[in-house]
Parts: C-alpha cells; structure tokens; sequence
DNA sequence: CGAAGCCTTCGTACGAAGGCTTCGGTGCGGTACT
C-alpha cells in the first residue's frame, strides 16, 4: 500500500488505498548542487530491474517497492515503511548498485553495520562497503576512509554519534555522496529524544551535505512517527510507501491479572506449556533473570538477555537461539533489532511494553515463516506505572540553568569540560544539554557547545522546560495507548492497525476479543451502531489542543492524535454537551 | 508509579508490621582502569 506525496501536507495510503493526511509541518527549501548522481542520465526502468535480478537476486517486488527504488534512483527522497523480510534494504541498494552511488547509511548498532557490510560485500565485491565506528583500530580506520576517497568503496555505515562529529561530516561531505540512508529511522522519535540525542543531529548533517537523495527505512512507525522523520530529516516531498501492518498469523491475546504473583505463575504456565522456539518480554533485568530461572527450573532451555549481561554471555544467547540450542529467551527490549529468526512461535509479554510501537516491533518478531505464531500480552494496570515511570523523566530547572551558565562562561565546550563546572553527573548533562539544544538556546559545533547569540537564562530554561512538557506529553499519551489496547473490548487487530493509521474491519477471527464477541455479523452491528459518523483519519480542531486525526472510533468515544498533546481519548458525550470543543476539518494549514 | 530492600518499632520479646529510601530500559564513544 503506497501512495505519494500530494502537496502541502503528507500523504499517506492505508490498506485500502484511500489517501490520508498528517498534520502538516514546514518543508525546508532543497538545496541544489552536491548530488553528482541527479546530473547523470537517471537509470531506467529496465536498468533497475536487470541490477535487482542480476546483482541482488531479487525478482519479486511488493507492493510500491519498485515505485520507491525508482524514486530513490531518480532524485526524490523516500520513506519507506516496511515490514522485516520485504526487502526494505532493496530500496536504497538497488539504486545505489545501478548508479554506482557514493552512499552513507547510518544505521544505529555496530551489529547491524557488521550483517550488511558483509552482504554487500558478499553481492558486489570485496571491499566496496565499509563501516566507520569506534571498534576499528587507528590504521583500519585510516584505510577504511582512504578506500573511500579513492572511490574503491563505495558504502559507508556509520552510526549518529559518528555524523554527529563535525570532522567526520567534513570528511562525508568531501566524498559529495549522492544517497543518504537512514536506516532503523523510527529511532529518530522513539530513540531520539534523550536516549541517542545524536539522531536529532542527522537532518542538519543531510543539509551540511548538501541534501543528497534521502532514503529513511523502517519496520514501524505510527503516524505522527512518519510525520516526524520527515520534519527532523527534512525530506523533500517524500515518496512514502506504507505497506500493511497486518500480520493475519498473529493470533493477539491479553490475558489480565489482579496480582503479580498470578500474573506470574500464568506466564510461566503458558511458556512451559507452548514450549518453543519463543520470547518472554520482560520490563526490568531483573525480572528477566527470574523468569528465565523458573522456566529453566521447569526443563526448558531458557536464558535471560539484557544489556547487564556480558558482551560474550549476549552474542551466545543470540547465536544459540538462533540455532535452535535455546527454547526460551526472556528479555528486555535490549533484545530486538537484528533477530531474524523465522520459526519463532510465540512472544508473549510479561510485563506491558511502553508503546504500541514497541510492542508491534516485539510481537513482529515471532512467526515470520508465515506459520501460525502467538502473541500475548500479559496485564496489570499496575505495570503501567513503570513505563510511566519511564516516560516522565524530567529534568530539574536548576540543572538547565546550571548548564547553560556553563556553556555560556566557557565559550565553545565538550561535554567533559562542562562537567567540572556544572558538577551533573555524565547522564543528566546530556539530557539537559540535548533539551537546550532542541530549544535553541544553545548549538553544537566542532570545538562543541556554545550559547547561542541573544538567548539569556530565564528565556533558554523556559524554552527547554517547554520542549520536554511536549515531549513528555507525547511519550505519556503512547503509554496510554498500549493501555487501551489491552482493556480495549474491541477487536485487538483493529485497535492495533487503527494505531498505525490504517483502517481494519471490526472482526478479525483470530483475537481474544473476536473470540469472546462471537461472529463477524455481530461486529458489524455494534459498528454500525456507532453514532456520531466519526470516521478513522478525519482530520479535526480541539479547542485547546489545535489540530489533530481521528485514530479510533469506539461506541461511546474516539481516539484523536494532536500535534500539540499527543494521542488522547474523548467521550462522545462530551465532545456533543460542548459545542465547539471539537470540530471537523482545518487539520493545519 | 510501584516494588523491593533496609531500618525501626512494637510486642504473641524474636518475628511481624509499618515507614522510609532507592531503584527501574534501551547504546554509542571515549577514558580510566586492570
């Protein structure tokens, strides 16, 4: 399911290719001049499809795809949302390999550069793609940039924190590359925030190098995440190819508890009973720990993962579940990019993940051979606490002061030299750091951070403070909505999609919910009993919240994603008691 | 926000109950230490 951009705001296409649109945000100009690609003859058709045969082997193209790979090889950006194992990496490789493309892919762990360095290796020749990060010794590195500028390679992996250095985009930009790739380009809103500040960073290094062809792939994202990976990357006019979210093997179940001790015994019971090959999520490392023990103590050949464990301990999980020496993982969301396993069976969730994103990112991983596979959700309203926890971490007004006075007093800083002066531990600097810089209070450049001209204390902390309360609200309306999925008496599947922005009939038959509520015709009534004529992705005003899209329409409420707060539930009583609360249309604009 | 762990207090005088504090998830890079 794709459709392309049409104007002002972005448009995007569902399972029945109905065009829809997010609210609208400003388009920087495109820059004209670096891309050496766009001056030569653009390949054609045929040249494309004989490189994909020939070179990659690939043959079949989904829906859109091929419309996407022309986009790339013609100049125009892309974002493409694609489901893991559809060839998403065809979309930037194909072009490349036919325009023999100078082409920077950033891509967020070292693992993942390592898998497709050595694929393309593997396909077009020894030494014609590279990785930059910092497990490369001084030489390695010396000749990794000199295989570059010779024009030997022609492909350069690195991850954000390296673009985020002014000497190594100095270095990219002298290579003029034609294709920027941003791959795992979710991380930019689910990561981006405080977690890896650094991927705010890439839409400027996409400026600095001159906005050559940006191709942004991921596996997931909502709406308002596609909304913000074209604003933070500032892509041009995108072509932005969707495809469906549905995965029909899924079976999606939620079981509720009122303790955790029977939450508990019932996860363990469903593991051991289902067997495996399978995955236990779990919030915490420690509950990990324990669960895998129990499953261990019951025959199973379960391990924990998170990142607490040793590198070593890691890869020798990874690599024995992979091969089949291992029927339980129990892990924390540091277990996930990168798994490709096909014969997973079940992912079944201990504990509620902190987004619908996440928790579709997690469950994908389960049954991708096509093969009937298991998702559960197991739920207390309690757990919410800890995601909320996690979502509302906020950062003390004092410390913004302190460290703008220290950018401030120190002229051009790195972050370890603020550090004796703001006295903050490494953690906390960089939260606050990152805020001052979203702001614009303070920037980043080669010899580090410096305050920017005109901006005094007061008006800098009060535009961070600003920026986070944004911030927070949006991560706090995400965990609101994996809490309505799971009490949710409607079809999961609907809910899910319908979190996608894509429309879904109201009976799936393979859901708990759909199970319970008996037949498709009994759906069809309680739906068409829906009062109101709210419809998914009407575009709406609230009163106080400005513009937003209607995202799920329930009997007696509707769901509404706003720019300003995130997704929010409104009653339809409420929204009829009080006119004007809510009106149709003037999405933007 | 909720759970776990540590401490204090009360009393079936050594174990239980209540109060207070701390902790909780993702990974890059670079630096300090074995």
């Amino acid at each position: 399911m794709w459709a392309a951009h049409d104007g002002a705001g972005l448009a995007l296409a569902g399972a029945d290719n109905r065009v829809r649109r997010l609210p609208s945000f400003p388009l920087p100009p495109r820059r004209v001049g670096a891309s050496t690609m766009t001056e030569n003859q653009p390949p054609t058709d045929d040249e494309l499809r004989r490189t994909a045969a020939g070179r990659f082997g690939f043959d079949e193209w989904r829906e859109g795809q091929f419309e996407a790979v022309q986009a790339a090889a013609t100049g125009r950006d892309v974002l493409a949302v694609m489901p893991t194992g559809h060839g998403k990496s065809a979309v930037y490789q194909v072009p490349a390999a036919a325009l023999d493309a100078v082409t920077v892919v950033v891509s967020p762990l070292i693992a993942l550069q390592r898998d497709q360095v050595d694929a393309l290796n593997e396909t077009l020749g020894a030494g014609r793609a590279v990785a930059l990060n910092s497990t490369l010794g001084a030489r390695a590195e010396r000749r990794a940039w000199e295989a570059l500028e010779d024009g030997e390679a022609r492909f350069v992996f690195l991850a954000p924190e390296q673009i985020a250095r002014e000497d190594t985009l100095a270095r990219l930009a002298g290579l003029r590359p034609d294709l920027f790739v941003v791959d795992e380009a979710h991380c930019i809103s689910a990561w981006g925030h405080d977690f890896r500040p650094d991927y705010l960073t890439l839409g400027g290094a996409v400026e600095r190098l001159g906005h050559p062809t940006t191709v942004a792939l991921t596996a997931t994202a909502s709406p308002q995440t596609r909304a913000e990976i074209v604003a933070k990357l500032g892509l041009v006019d995108p072509l932005v190819l969707v495809q469906s979210f549905d995965r029909p093997n899924l079976t999606l179940r939620v079981t509720r508890h009122a303790t955790d001790g029977e939450k508990r015994a019932a996860v363990l019971d469903e593991v051991a009973e289902l067997g495996g090959p399978g995955l236990v999520y779990a919030a915490t490392r420690r509950a990990s720990e324990d669960y895998a023990d129990a499953l261990a103590q019951r025959g199973l050949r379960a391990e924990a993962y998170h990142s607490g464990r040793r590198a070593a301990d890691r890869a020798s999980v990874h690599a024995r579940f992979l091969g089949n020496e291992l029927d339980v993982v129990v892990a924390t969301t540091a277990f996930g990019m990168g798994i490709d396993k096909p014969d997973v069976r079940f992912v079944v969730h201990a504990d509620i993940p902190d987004s619908l994103d996440s928790y579709y990112q997690e469950i994908g991983r389960a049954g991708r051979d096509g093969y009937p596979a298991l998702a559960v959700l197991h739920y207390r309203s309690e757990d919410l606490g800890l995601q909320r926890f996690f979502a509302g971490g906020s950062v003390a007004e004092g410390h913004l002061a302190a460290v703008f006075d220290a950018v401030r007093g120190a002229g051009p800083a790195r972050p370890t030299a603020l550090r004796s002066e703001t006295g903050l531990s490494a953690r906390a600097q960089s939260r606050a750091l990152a805020l001052l810089e979203a702001s614009g209070a303070v920037r980043g450049g080669r010899h580090g951070f410096q305050a920017v001209d005109g901006v005094g204390r007061p008006d800098a902390v009060e535009r961070a403070v600003a920026e986070e309360d944004a911030r927070r609200r949006v991560d706090t309306s995400r965990v609101e909505m994996a809490r309505g999925y799971a009490e949710t008496d409607l079809c999961r599947r609907q809910w899910l999609l319908n979190y996608f922005g894509e429309d879904a009939p109201a009976w799936c038959g393979n859901c708990d919910r759909c199970e319970e509520t008996g037949s498709r015709e009994q759906a069809r009534e309680r739906e068409d009993a829906t009062p109101g004529g709210w419809s998914m992705q009407d575009p709406v005003r609230h009163r106080d919240w400005g513009p937003g899209l209607v995202m799920g329409v329930e009997p007696d409420r509707i769901t509404v994603l706003f720019d300003s707060v995130g997704y929010r539930e409104l009653a339809l009583a409420a929204i009829e008691d009080n006119e004007g609360l809510l009106v149709r249309g003037g999405a933007s604009d």
